[in-house]
DNA sequence: TTCCGACAGTGGGGTCGCAAT
DNA sequence: ATTGCGACCCCACTATCGGAA
């Protein structure tokens, strides 16, 4: 198959924007796809290379040759082009993976340029991603959709799925091809995700009277732990395998009375008296491979599920059942819990646990499965808020449907003589009527425009929510905002009495 | 007919390692 | 030695479609 085909269902695919039609036009490519393609192609559809990393970039894209009058690129000779740039390190290697990539989009055409520009950087914008080719590889296969899903949920990635189901000789092959994707210690699933919801009262009312788990939820990085005799491999949200960088929770893993295990957690850093370190430190030490840096900061890991132990598969059983489980083989690293039907007992245990460092909770329905890979209502966070009432000292244009418009706004807070110390942007929480208003209203406040950042006259205020502050050595405070996002415009408030800097300094904590 | 679950999109903060400068 | 880039940790939120209620 050539590239152009993907290509052009690619541009198809951005032109409508209904989901069936969107459907209807992967199923037709992906039956046009030979069994040995479809790797490539599923990958392709799905908005991703199929190389983890490339070394190629947003920037390196910046200069590219003239593209091709007619197609000519088969996509596996595309996908061999990407795994010899994968493959190249070591010095040279930049100079000789942009002439690699300057020969392939140079035999592109306009249309494929565009797809392999937006695989390399993940933003196809084509409105369909994993989910929806999903739902086609189902329809193609003459399989019922949960069946798809669930194989890939439990593959932990499309493209086996993809090859198994649409290589099989009827509906009937395909099922049972399906079937045999079951969880296997040693290969990560996708995790089971949490929405959100504003305060722990409405997280639990969502629960409608059923008893509740409360977890304390701890802000340090996901990890899912895969353990088969002395195996122990541990994997990341993205299912990456960092085991080689955290020795010491392979340590924790192999001491736990258990032969066989899948757990689900959270790794962080803790300081002398067991609280926790802020965020930067647990990132940096889960980040580096250096050894002796990493001596220096341990990670702990505290585990809130289990999806299998000695034979057993418990992914299907009710989380009461599998938390009796997870206290008996994983005492002593486990998440703190309540178990109630009263938001008052979630409440209070809410409060002790931000209290002593935690992030927020997770309310969860005490009867509900394991959901891999579904972010459903079964798990709801909560997270306490902070906000502030900030001035909007400049803007920048919007991309995507947000194109025209002025859209991601720098935010400062009064130094106390005048001026204005930057702490963070944000383009989150505004709404398509709250984006045409800003660009109006900015464009009149406008001093300067770059053609990118429009800087502006310090005039408006805004609220903004945020999740926390971390040190910084982007900005001049040293100080910027976590998650910061939108409430409000307050039109009622002048930037003369927006808030301090020395306001928000009192609200970082001494250790961060 | 209305409601709501699931998706995709739009970018934010930070960290590290590596190659080029 | 410093700088820039790529990769990957943590994310919040809105608009939209289409099936569920």
């Amino acid at each position: 198959m050539l590239l152009a085909d993907v290509a052009a269902t690619s541009t198809a695919l951005a032109a409508t924007r209904s989901r069936l039609a969107k459907r209807a036009l992967l199923v037709d490519l992906l039956r046009r796809t030979a069994p040995d393609e479809v790797p490539v192609v599923a990958r392709y559809l799905g908005g991703e290379l199929r190389q983890r990393r490339t070394g190629l970039g947003w920037r390196s894209l910046t200069t590219l040759p003239e593209p091709a009058a007619e197609p000519s690129l088969e996509v596996v000779a595309v996908d061999a082009a990407f795994e010899r740039m994968a493959e190249l390190s070591g010095p040279g290697s930049t100079t000789a993976r942009q002439s690699l990539a300057a020969e392939l989009f140079g035999a592109a055409t306009a249309d494929e340029q565009r797809l392999l520009r937006g695989l390399v950087t993940g933003e196809l914008r084509q409105g369909a991603l994993d989910a929806l080719l999903l739902d086609a590889v189902a329809e193609a296969a003459g399989v019922p959709a949960e069946a798809v899903r669930r194989a890939a949920m439990l593959a932990g990635s499309t493209e086996p799925v993809a090859a198994a189901a649409l290589g099989a000789s009827s509906p009937d092959d395909a099922l049972a091809a399906l079937g045999a994707f079951t969880l296997t210690v040693g290969r990560p699933v996708r995790p089971m995700l949490a929405a959100s919801a504003p305060d722990v009262a409405a997280a639990v009312a969502g629960f409608e009277g059923r008893t509740v788990v409360v977890d304390a939820k701890l802000d340090g990085i996901r990890v899912q732990v895969h353990r088969d005799g002395d195996d122990v491999r541990v994997h990341t949200r993205s299912l990456d395998d960092i085991t080689a960088r955290v020795p010491e929770l392979v340590e924790v893993v192999r001491a736990l009375p258990v032969r066989a295990a899948v757990l689900d957690g959270e790794a962080l850093a803790l300081d002398a008296s067991g609280r926790p370190r802020p965020f930067q430190e647990t990132s940096a030490r889960s980040a580096t491979r250096d050894a002796e840096l990493a001596a220096e900061v341990a990670l702990s890991p505290f585990f809130f599920d289990v999806l299998h132990v000695d034979g057993r598969d418990l992914m299907g059983a009710p989380l009461l059942e599998r938390l009796a489980v997870l206290d008996e083989v994983a005492a002593g690293h486990v998440v703190e819990r309540v178990v109630t039907d009263d938001a008052a007992v979630a409440q209070e245990a809410f409060a002790r646990w931000v209290g002593q460092g935690q992030e927020g909770v997770i309310v969860k329905d005490a009867a509900a499965p394991y959901e891999a890979g579904r972010r459903g209502s079964a798990w709801v966070k909560v997270k306490p808020r902070h906000t502030l009432d900030l001035v909007v000292l400049a803007v920048e244009r919007g991309s995507g449907r947000r194109a025209g418009m002025l859209s991601n706004i720098h935010l400062g807070a009064r130094d106390g003589s005048g001026g204005f110390v930057m702490l963070g942007k944000t383009f989150k929480g505004m709404t398509d009527e709250m984006l045409a208003w800003q660009t109006e209203r900015f464009r009149e406040l406008e001093v300067d425009d770059d053609g990118w950042t429009v800087t502006l006259r310090p005039e408006q205020v805004v609220e903004i929510a945020f999740d926390g502050l971390q040190r910084s050595s982007r900005y001049p405070g040293g100080l910027a905002l976590r998650f910061a996002r939108v409430l409000r415009y307050r039109d009622d408030k002048p930037a003369s009495e927006a808030d301090t800097i020395d306001t928000v300094r009192s609200l970082a904590t001494p250790t961060s």
